[in-house]
Formats: C-alpha cells, sequence, structure tokens
DNA sequence: GGCTGCATAGGTATTCCCACCCATTTCACC
DNA sequence: GGTGAAATGGGTGGGAATACCTATGCAGCC
C-alpha cells in the first residue's frame, strides 16, 4: 500500500532502541520500519518512497559508510541521520562526508531526533521535486534524435539557424525544421525556457562561451 | 605581497602543533600561517586571498561553529578543515554541519592532512570560480534600470516584446528599446544565454511556468 | 538654467523565427 | 518488398526581433 505519509526507516542492533525511536517518532505522521541490520533495511527498502533513514553508525558496515554507499549506488538519494556512542569522530565525520545529514549522540534526545527527521523528510522531498524535474526533462532530451540534439545545443549557445546550417553544410530549410522539433519535444514554446531547461539537466556547459559575449 | 600561491591558515593554540601543521605543508606548494587564536586569525585573514584554514576544533568557540559562523558572517566561504581529539562527536558533526570539509582527528596523518589541504584549495579554486562568474552577473543585473530589470524577467519568461507591451501598457517600441539595452548591459548577444545567466543569478525562477509549456 | 539619466515613441530596413504546405532519399526493420 | 523513422530540401507568408536613425517629457542634480 502506497501511503502519502514518508517513511522513516530505522536500522539498529538493539531491539529495545529500535522500539524507542519507533515511540519517539509515533506522533511524527510518518510511517516508521524498523530493521536490526542493514542487510534486512536494504532488503525492505523501496526507492520510490518519500522519508528518511536513522541509522546505527556501526550496524552499517565499514564504519558507517557501507550503507551510504549501498544506497548511493542503488542511485537512492535518501537522507541519512546517523546514530552513534560518543568516541568514533573518525567514523561520524567519514558518514557525514559521505552525505549523512547528521550523527545523533546516544542516548537520543527525542525532540532533536524529531527535529532532524523532519528535516530530513523535507529535503528528500525537496530533492526528489527536483530529481523529478530533471528526469522529465532528460527524458525529453533522450527522445530527441541525434542531429536534433546537435541543434539544440547549437540553439541553445546562441547560434542562428544560418549559423548552424552552415556549419552542418545543410539548408537553412532542414534547420528550421529540426529546431521545431526540438521545440516540441522539449514541450517549450520559447528559446529562454529551452535554454534553462538544457542547462538544468547538463546538456549544455554552463561555462562561458565567448562566442557569445558582446 | 600578493603571490599567486594559495594560502593555508593555521589556528591553534599549541605552539608545537602549529610547528608540526606548517613543516607538514612546508611541500606543498602553499603559504602557511599560524595564529594562536580564532581572534588572531579574523584579524590577519583577507577575504581575497585562496586558500583553506586549518583550525582546532576547541580554539574555534562555541565547539568550533563560533569560528564558522564568523567566516560566514564575513561573506568568506574558505574551506575549513577541523583538528579535533577522539570523543566528541558532537562537536565533530556540528563542524561538519556547518560546511567544515573534514574533522581531522589528532595525532594528524601528514599524508592525510596534505590530501585534504589539496581538496579544499582545490574546492576554493572552483567555487572562487563560480562566486565571480555569479558576481560579474550580478552586477552587469544591478546595472540594469528598473524597467529594464522587468522586461529582462519577462524576456527571460518567453514573453515576446508585444506581450511585455500590453502588460505595461506602453508601445512595442518602447520595449523593444528597453531589450536592447538589457541585451548590451547583460553582454549577451543571444536570449538562450541571457536566459541561462539571469538563471545562475537567481534572477528569475527556475520553477516551472506553466504559460511556457506546450 | 543646463546637464544627465530614464522612459517614452516613431521610421525604416533587414534579418530571423515559426507556421503551414509540399517533396525525396536513405536506412533499418519486419 | 513494404513501412516508418530520420534527414534532407523547397515555397510562402506572417510575426518577431534587431539595427540604424530620430525625438520628447520628466525627473534629479550641480
Amino acid at each position: 500500500m502506497n501511503s502519502a505519509l514518508p517513511t522513516v526507516h530505522v536500522v539498529d542492533g538493539e531491539r529495545d532502541l529500535r522500539h524507542g525511536l519507533q515511540q519517539m517518532l509515533r506522533h511524527a505522521d510518518v510511517h516508521v520500519f524498523t530493521h536490526a541490520s542493514a542487510d534486512q533495511f536494504l532488503d525492505a527498502y523501496d526507492p520510490r518512497e518519500s522519508g528518511c533513514l536513522i541509522a546505527d553508525l556501526y550496524q552499517s558496515g565499514e564504519a558507517g559508510s557501507g550503507l551510504q554507499r549501498q544506497l548511493a549506488s542503488l542511485g537512492a538519494s535518501l537522507p541519512v541521520i546517523m546514530l552513534s556512542g560518543e568516541g568514533d569522530v573518525s567514523a561520524a565525520t567519514a558518514a557525514m562526508r559521505q552525505g549523512a545529514l547528521d550523527v545523533i549522540v546516544k542516548p537520543v534526545d527525542a525532540a532533536l531526533l524529531l527535529e532532524r527527521v523532519r528535516h530530513a523528510i523535507q529535503l528528500d522531498v525537496h530533492r526528489r521535486r527536483c530529481a523529478d524535474r530533471i528526469a522529465k526533462i532528460k527524458a525529453r532530451v533522450a527522445g530527441l534524435t541525434p542531429r536534433e540534439r546537435q541543434v539544440l545545443e547549437l540553439v541553445v549557445a546562441g547560434r542562428s539557424s544560418r549559423l548552424i546550417a552552415r556549419q552542418f553544410g545543410v539548408s537553412v530549410r532542414t534547420v528550421d525544421v529540426h529546431r521545431a522539433r526540438v521545440m516540441k519535444k522539449m514541450q517549450v514554446r520559447s528559446i529562454a525556457r529551452l535554454a534553462i531547461d538544457a542547462a538544468i539537466c547538463g546538456v549544455v556547459p554552463l561555462d562561458d562561451a565567448p562566442e557569445d559575449r558582446g
């Protein structure tokens, strides 16, 4: 069943702690799933669901970064909140460098955890919105023929149809046909939005284009 | 004297450690300046110089994040590498959340430090390049008159001169004049680059513009 | 009072983009 | 051998943008 509620996964070896966290999150408007190990979580995890992950730094393999790497290799950008004992600064820092949102020291403060979870969920929503948008644009770009793709790049680089035609050694008419198809397939009506869409999904380099400067 | 070499600032209360770090960085092609306290560093720091900062987590005020906050309030995005003893995961995590590149546990491993410093310097170079570029574009936008700024936004949103003229209740000619001035002041020759520049420096929202979709 | 910056407006000409219509050639696939 | 996608080329026209010129009215400032 796919509810609209965000999902919080908890990974910790200690049964009592899992239960405690579940209690803390009871009134947070989220679904909570607990797992005794990273593998158990990875089996149950559905990348499509929105939410966050709370994981013990030492149950996560390779001092915490193993789980994060596995998530990353799945293409999942699920926000991660690590739980740690006081002591291992190296592991905590490594987790943060790997993109963890926070490392919370046990014993876990309920208010702090709730605040972080809310932040994480908000971040995930935002990330998914951005990712969805980029994915849609990329899908449109993928639907272009090779020639259309070339024309797209040159149009966004500011070249006129005449210049593009000269560069390809074809007639201006042909370029116009490709242009029109690009606009239709990319679902835009203005060069401005075409340029922005192309820039957003990395079709065009955002670097300076000297030949386009006054 | 302003050499092309990046500058590494070291903040630590222990004289021996400062000296040790300076030795480690001797062959890294950088200028090294040592400071016994955060205030001393802030007095000596020139935001224009490129490089990074190595600071002891406990000399930095408020468990490390004080210095980072002060740097941030100066508008400085200097990459920070923190030094810490094993033990205080909270402080280390806080520093990372504040944007520290890394927290290195003492005793400092020379090779690790060098690697991080190189990474930090590279990051700073990249950040400065981006910042410079955005600053240039923002300066151009700042040079626009209010009317020109309005026209810029509508042009980038894909509106034609006719629509803009109608919206403002002025003649198309006038809008054309503003358009031409915008293009000249923004130093672009194509709508595509104008749109990208405007998007880069946040003049236009990157959100979907329904009226511009096919 | 004159100067400057800004917004306003027009003329003319050229170029460019976009829309509809039409066609041929090539090439892969069934 | 047909079918469809892709790339190519053309006509014709309207709308849009750009480039050159011109000018007026209205502020604020020295």
